[in-house]
DNA sequence: GTATTGACAGACG
DNA sequence: GCGTCTGCCAATA
């Protein structure tokens, strides 16, 4: 079994639960998933992961609410118009994190962990 | 094994 | 709110 795989699995579970209209970020993801300071490896396991997946990272922004891709660029747009889709209203690559900032709710996590 | 890069975070100004 | 610097960890060259 390999861990790195559990890890990523963890990680999707955890994108996974984010609601729709709101939006993490790649710290309390990771923080969630068990990896606390690997934010990084959350973007690199995001990339990663594949489509059958479904995987909401559109909802996955950094700490400050900004979009993690450059503005203007392909991906960024696709998020941006994925997250006004779900109602979050996004502007200048960024969003209020104060109005859809995600918190995650202890039965999700709970369910999650066993 | 060292240097560089990356879908990052936090502190400072 | 924005740019810069530092710290952190993993993958890549």
């Amino acid at each position: 079994m390999n861990f790195d795989q559990q890890k990523a699995q963890k990680i999707w579970q955890t994108v996974c639960l984010i609601l729709a209209g709101k939006v993490s970020s790649y710290g309390l993801v990771a923080d969630l998933a068990g990896l606390p300071g690997r934010a990084r490896m959350v973007g690199r396991v995001l990339q990663h992961a594949p489509s059958e997946m479904q995987l909401p990272w559109h909802r996955v922004l950094r700490s400050n609410g900004q979009i993690a891709f450059a503005p203007g660029s392909d991906s960024a747009r696709r998020q941006i118009e994925l997250l006004r889709l779900e109602g979050v209203e996004v502007c200048r690559n960024r969003v209020k994190m104060k109005r859809y900032g995600w918190l995650p709710q202890l039965d999700e996590l709970l369910q999650m962990k066993f």
